[in-house]
DNA sequence: TTGTATGCGTTATCAA
DNA sequence: TTGATAACGCATACAA
């Protein structure tokens, strides 16, 4: 395997000292039309073309942005990283995906997002710790960090999320015209500050129609089968008069567990026995897997809430 | 926000040459242990990390490998990614994700991964046209090449994919002795080598079997929406009685769709009225998202095959 | 407009 | 073991 031709190789093929070389490739630089021909042309011969490498490492920016996910269990994830990615490389930016799982130390890879000099990081679906992201270590030159789809507690972190609050109130708005009085949620991990938040917000929103006391299912993760077992044992611990007829899942492949089980374990039709609300815009019923999250964005102090179309009802 | 410190800074603060920095950073080198012991401390205080960037342009390896994916809509695609980024990171490797869609010049992409130095470029799921590789721009220097997913007719690129043959003729050993005598195949593109791979596999071993004649339902696409839209063509144009009674889709996503319609608008009970087969083992109904793709592989000539947990029956 | 010198932060090689 | 010189390929600042 040959090496890749260098501007110095290419300043003596084209007859001219190689910065007229990398003029040539440089937008907007003072060089005659004659000469960057003379260039282009032998850049066709030599097959040459810039190192990013070594641009990168005297411009002191990379064009890569590192992207932080630790749960890939959730199939939202795949339609928001083709977005990203693909407004990002329109920016002439990479994507460089780093899976931070239980193995994985997170200092540490913070640190490695250091060494890399990535021009920024997202923490897409993470939120760290603050004594993490305070380790002096991450100090001088560490690349700025954005949290996305979920709510950044730490100061000087902006975050991209939906609007909990908001979309929740339209939720029980439409549940409640629609007739429903008996509302459940099921949740999956408690502890996330996004999971307490839509909890919060629909039991209060309920509370203002004047329905007191959301039942709740509680799963252990967010997988389609901890959606399952918890919907198996609240609806076989419960008689179905005092069953509730709605039932929000905190997103949709909790939703999607929820859906099976009642349909088949305990043939109940939704949403005619059961309703059932998912969140996140995946796998609606005979439809595709839209990918279109994120779609409105609007500024609101120094922080971004794109509020994606959530909370349909499922029949 | 100040700059990182350098290994000339360390060396001032350490007292020694800045290549004793190096050396203390470097597993392996000679050097005493005093030494090592005071450009550790003086790292501390300074905080200091050799800059990655840097000794990639010195060493010509980047540690990063570049993955192309040109279809986010099949939810097969991000346990694979778990899988991937977690073991390349294990070797060391960072994840690059590439998005080609179709706004997305395929060659100035692979130029790009050349420039970037990577060192390696992995075809998840794509397979480019052999003209678009023969590229002469792609020539010197760039990065050994890989198809994941799919088989790969270019000469030279390794591929690593499911063993279509092998699956497929478990699967009609299956079908055939559970009872199933009358099947049908669902495509979905039906210019993928893979696609085409499946349905003859599955047509040839039914024919083994003594069953002449796979009924095919044809999607448009890779979607639910599609096999959605394929199954209640053939099941609105179909009366019972003549109906198959097994259905193989090309993978999992084409099979949610078929099942819904199936079981909603023409009360199947499946499997007792239509066995429903998928391929990607994604959603199995009451189960999460299992991520345990690629288990085995074995290496078969120049080519590596994985062979993944596919086609179960379902219920 | 073009050429020169110098810097980016590291690694490789050789001499001490 | 340690220090010194050169090289990696390009960008910036300055001079011609």
């Amino acid at each position: 395997m040959r090496k890749r031709a260098t501007a110095k190789e290419m300043a003596e093929a084209a007859g001219v000292s190689k910065w007229t070389v990398i003029r040539a490739f440089t937008p907007g630089a003072s060089i005659t039309d004659a000469s960057r021909q003379k260039v282009l042309q032998a850049a066709e011969a030599l097959n040459y073309s810039p190192n990013l490498l070594a641009r990168s490492l005297a411009t002191n920016t990379t064009h890569q942005v590192a992207v932080f996910v630790d749960d890939f269990a959730n199939p939202h994830k795949l339609p928001v990283l083709e977005m990203l990615t693909e407004r990002l490389q329109a920016e002439g930016l990479l994507t460089v995906l780093i899976n931070i799982n239980r193995h994985f130390d997170h200092v540490h890879a913070l640190i490695n997002a250091g060494q890399r000099q990535f021009d920024a990081v997202i923490l897409f679906g993470t939120a760290f710790r603050e004594e993490t992201l305070g380790d002096r270590r991450l100090g001088p030159g560490f690349p700025p960090m954005f949290v996305l789809a979920r709510d950044s507690q730490i100061p000087g972190v902006p975050a991209i999320a939906c609007d909990a609050e908001f979309a929740l109130s339209e939720i029980v708005d439409y549940l409640f015209d629609k007739g429903y009085r008996r509302p459940g949620f099921m949740t999956g991990a408690r502890t996330l500050s996004t999971a307490l938040g839509r909890r919060h917000h629909y039991a209060n929103f309920w509370r203002r129609k004047g329905v007191e006391g959301v039942a709740e299912l509680a799963a252990e993760r967010y997988s389609a089968q901890a959606g399952a077992e918890a919907a198996r044992a609240y609806l076989s611990a419960t008689p179905p008069v005092s069953r509730i007829d709605v039932l929000m899942c905190e997103n949709d492949i909790l939703a999607l567990g929820a859906m099976d089980i009642a349909r088949s374990e305990f043939g109940l039709g939704i949403p005619q026995d059961l309703a059932v609300v998912g969140f996140d815009n995946r796998t609606r019923r005979g439809s595709g897997l839209p990918t279109d999250q994120l779609r409105t964005a609007h500024r609101r102090d120094d922080k971004r809430h794109g509020r994606n179309d959530n909370g349909q009802a499922r029949r």
